[in-house]
RNA sequence: GGGCGUAUAGCUCAGUUGGUUAGAGCGCUCGCUUCACACGCGAGAGGUCACUGGUUCGAGUCCAGUUAUGCCCA
């Protein structure tokens, strides 16, 4: 493609910001308050993160939305999109103390109040980016009920769906071994958690057992194997495999631990591997999950040696207390090395997990958490897709989300954290108050601990809508219509969402579940802002540094995106859209500019035609009652009205892709490269049904358009007579089945199909295009209509004189180009032999599948009828040649 | 280890319930200053449908297996 940046043109974002106010002043995106009676569509976005700023998968997911929502404006139902943040504990918590220690203080010295006083400063100022993002790209939500998952509204609902489910019983205390992030120094969900490989070392270490010279078989110690020494002073047994023969007789015996001297028992578990490390595994309940789990089997006690700051704790090794783990480690590795205890050291590569939240190597530590039970909800929730009442697309997504639930275990939701929704329960003494209301009296301390983020986004869709109170809102937009999201939080968000709107909105949260595609950098791996493979929106849209990645030659200089503009874009995510894992194309975003500058220049010229006419008749428009009469006309008022139903029913059924697609083949393949053409032999100011067709067709393009690209439709609206008001605010005709028009579509085909074949003809044979030919149409089913157009488009001039001619087959015959300055039919002699050895070769494998007794007699009668009919065609056309 | 997906033109993707000669966009080649548009118009070249076997008159499409690759869960 060529650059675009020193063409005239204005900028994208300039003529798009301009549109996108027009839509705002008409208060085009506000959901009506008359709210009684009309049918409504609601969608929730799935609230994106308060720190973030707009990635591709947020790009896709607005313009997936906007399509919906914008097709079903038009439609006529009271539409409510509404937008908002989360308010992202973790990462928002971590922004503000990275800017405190700049500033030389820290949370601790701030104190709690001032912290979250500071944290909702730093939103108010930073926290809109990514809506603005959103609006930049055209999205018409209902902005003015923006929310924020810590709105007054909202933070009352949260606190009362747990103290509900707190009275319950569903929420309660308990210690568990959790995903201990010392980055952000909360226990984080195992949604959080992710694998990574390591290769760490593989440690040796013999533990020397107690009254070895009691036994007779001479054995003195048991040595084993561990990746994390650190661990070992909260051992408290080591384990071998039951059947292995090598350690079996051991069981029951005791072994010292070093450095504590703390006696161990030896405990047959078949966990043990015995082809792995030395088949001796320490046990240390209160740091591996495994552990924990062998731990609970054989009653053993969980010894916390690693606080929640990272460092030794519990005194039982006095020389070790207070390292970090990482010193730790080598401190203990040195001591025993020194011992003679450290036996070998060999690097293993394993998975090890990861906090997603801060990137910090996860420490699984025993603590006291805040948990929710999760299988009382989940059966309602399986349940509710399984019969239908929430459709969950592409289905094999459903199978995920049943697996899921199915399989579900308790949910941590307190986080060790200062922002958020601080857990509603205070202590005193032995007494525990939960409430929404802070209790009575003296001396109660509030838990400190705050909610998963999570926890809060789960009543999104209704605590959005003014739950638990029974707005007008909530009844006219609860259950929502459709929920587009991306599928890796098809667990951490739907599934919970479904579990909490049955269980306090009193019914399913969404009818549908549209689970988008991921689209991928050139690695076909998700774009990765710390690889250095993502794009962001706002570069394609107004701009802006193409990643190295992403250079049009591997290895040169990746330059910069042009500024494509939000139809664009948008265009070009919907068009890559096609399955759950895409490719990112380039190449779809610049097809989507072409589009618009297509569309553009076709309603400037129809403009400029229709400038001519009469306005009240251009306006008038066409119906199945008053179809014009001309083929050409009745053709585009069958296509267009073909291409609005089909652009329509693949938006309502979530194939995006195909949508955009085809409505870039309609503008260029038939209304562009046909329509305009076929009519540019027409006046406009004399002709009644031309002005009312080409008006009518390009209405309605701009319609089933809009959804796509609404910028540049609604920017071309008003200059098409007939239009009145916005087209965001335009209202979709009711189909018209009388539009239809199967024989003119047929007859205009054939008209397609010569045109083609002659200036096929005259790019094979040399001859140039400019000149009109004289030509004699010797074929069946062509009126003088078609053959008007025919030869106008495909320049010739029509005649009966006789003579020397070279044969142009066409559907139904021939036309037969009079020989003169550019036509030789002696020179076209071996073209047309050429072309009879392919009929005949066609013919004669024809020919031979209809011998074929098995075919004959198996296949359906009409395959065998067509491949009757296509021979009969080819032996027409050998004969004309 | 288990589950799910993908593999079709140089690139990104279509390809209905199996049925003519497997399509599109971009890129490439050739031609065109055709009065909306060179971000254009017209015409082309380009494919062992990952591999192996099977079912069938007929397989890109259905079945089994293999390979590569991605995602999710453990």
């Amino acid at each position: 493609m060529s650059d675009t940046t020193d063409s005239p043109r204005p900028e994208p974002a300039q003529v798009e910001a301009e549109v996108f106010a027009r839509w705002e002043e008409a208060g085009v995106f506000r959901a009506r308050e008359d709210v009684e009676g009309a049918e409504s569509f609601s969608v929730a976005i799935p609230p994106p993160n308060v720190t973030g700023a707009l990635h591709m998968g947020h790009a896709l997911n607005g313009s997936i939305q906007d399509a919906l929502v914008r097709l079903n404006r038009m439609r006529g139902k009271n539409v409510r999109w509404t937008v908002g943040t989360d308010h992202a504990g973790i990462a928002t918590q971590t922004k503000v103390e990275q800017a405190l220690v700049a500033e030389g203080t820290s949370r601790e010295e701030l104190g709690r109040e001032a912290f979250v006083a500071r944290t909702q400063e730093w939103r108010q100022q930073y926290g809109g980016t990514i809506i603005g993002q959103f609006r930049r790209l055209g999205c018409s939500a209902d902005y003015e009920h923006e929310r924020f998952t810590m709105d007054e509204g909202y933070a009352q609902a949260v606190l009362k769906v747990f103290v509900d489910l707190y009275e319950q019983g569903l929420i309660y205390r308990d210690t568990y071994l959790v995903n201990w992030d010392p980055g952000s120094r909360s226990a984080i969900s195992d949604l959080e958690v992710e694998d990574r490989e390591e290769t760490d070392t593989l440690f040796q270490i013999a533990y020397p057992l107690k009254d070895a010279d009691a036994s007779a078989d001479g054995v003195t110690e048991l040595v084993v194997a561990t990746v994390r020494p650190e661990t070992m002073l909260g051992d408290v047994a080591v384990a071998v495999h039951p059947e292995d023969e090598r350690f079996k007789h051991l069981i029951g015996r005791t072994v010292l631990l070093p450095f504590v001297g703390r006696e161990l028992p030896v405990i047959g578990d078949d966990y043990v591997k015995t082809d792995f490390g030395t088949g001796c595994l320490k046990i240390t309940p209160a740091h591996d999950p495994n552990d924990f789990e062998i731990g609970h089997r054989h009653g053993l006690e969980q010894l916390n040696v690693i606080g929640e700051d990272g460092r030794i704790t519990g005194g039982y090794a006095p020389q070790f207390e207070g390292m970090t783990t990482a010193e730790a480690r080598e401190a203990i590795v040195a001591a025993l090395r020194e011992q003679g205890a450290l036996r070998a050291e060999e690097p293993y590569t394993h998975t090890v997990p990861f906090s997603q939240r801060s990137g910090q190597r996860i420490e699984p530590l025993i603590s006291l958490q805040w948990f929710m039970r999760m299988d009382e909800l989940a059966q309602p929730a399986i349940d509710a897709v399984k019969d239908g009442r929430v459709r969950i697309h592409p289905e094999s997504q459903q199978r995920r989300y049943i697996a899921w639930l199915e399989e579900i275990r308790p949910w941590v939701l307190s986080r060790q954290l200062w922002w958020g929704h601080q857990i509603p329960v205070w202590y005193r003494g032995d007494e525990t108050y939960c409430g929404v209301e802070p209790p009575e009296g003296e001396g109660w301390e509030r838990d400190p601990d705050v909610l998963d983020t999570w926890f809060s986004s789960g009543l999104w869709p209704f605590a959005t809508l003014g739950w638990p109170e029974g707005t007008p809102e909530l009844r006219a937009f609860y259950p929502t219509s459709v929920l587009s999201t991306a599928r890796d939080i098809l667990f951490l968000w739907v599934a919970r969402m479904v579990m909490l709107g049955l269980r306090f909105a009193d019914d399913v949260p969404f009818r549908d579940v549209y689970c988008h595609s991921v689209i991928q950098a050139p690695d076909g791996r998700r774009m990765s802002k710390s690889l250095g493979t993502g794009i962001d929106p706002l570069a394609l849209m107004d701009g802006g540094p193409r990643p190295a990645v992403f250079a049009k030659k591997k290895g040169a200089d990746a330059g910069e995106f042009p500024a494509y503009g939000a139809d664009a874009v948008r265009f070009g995510l919907l068009a890559m859209s096609s399955t759950q894992d895409v490719r990112f194309s380039e190449e779809k975003i610049a097809q989507g500019k072409q589009l618009v500058t297509k569309l553009g220049n076709a309603v400037r010229f129809a403009a400029g035609r229709l400038g001519d006419a009469d306005q009240a008749v251009a306006a008038a428009g066409v119906s199945g009652a008053d179809l014009p009469t001309r083929l050409e006309d009745r053709w585009i008022v069958s296509r267009t009205e073909r291409i609005a139903r089909e652009t329509a029913a693949r938006i309502d059924e979530y194939d995006f892709a195909k949508a955009a697609l085809g409505l870039y083949d309609f503008v260029y393949g038939e209304l562009c490269d046909w329509y305009l053409e076929l009519v540019k032999g027409r006046e406009a100011a004399t002709d009644a049904d031309l002005s009312r067709t080409l008006a009518w067709a390009l209405r309605r393009t701009l319609q089933i358009a809009h959804p796509v690209i609404p910028f540049a439709t609604e920017e071309a609206w008003a200059s098409i007579p007939g239009t009145s008001g916005l087209l965001a605010a335009s209202l979709l005709p009711a189909p018209d089945d009388g539009l239809l028009d199967p024989e003119a579509e047929e007859r205009l085909a054939r008209v397609i199909d010569a045109i083609t074949t002659v200036r096929s003809w005259r790019n094979g044979a040399n001859v140039p295009p400019g000149p009109i030919l004289p030509a004699r149409l010797e074929a069946d089913g062509y009126d003088d209509e078609a053959t008007t157009l025919i030869a106008r488009l495909a320049r010739l001039q029509p005649t009966d004189e006789a003579g020397d001619a070279v044969p142009v087959a066409i559907p139904g015959g021939q036309v037969a180009i009079l020989a003169g300055e550019h036509v030789d039919p002696a020179a076209e002699r071996a073209r047309v032999e050429k072309r009879r050895a392919e009929v005949e070769g066609q013919i004669a494998s024809t020919e031979k599948r209809l011998g074929n007794e098995q075919f004959v007699s198996r296949a359906p009668a009409e395959v065998v009828a067509a491949e009757r009919a296509k021979v009969e065609a080819l032996r027409e056309e050998l004969r004309t040649l």
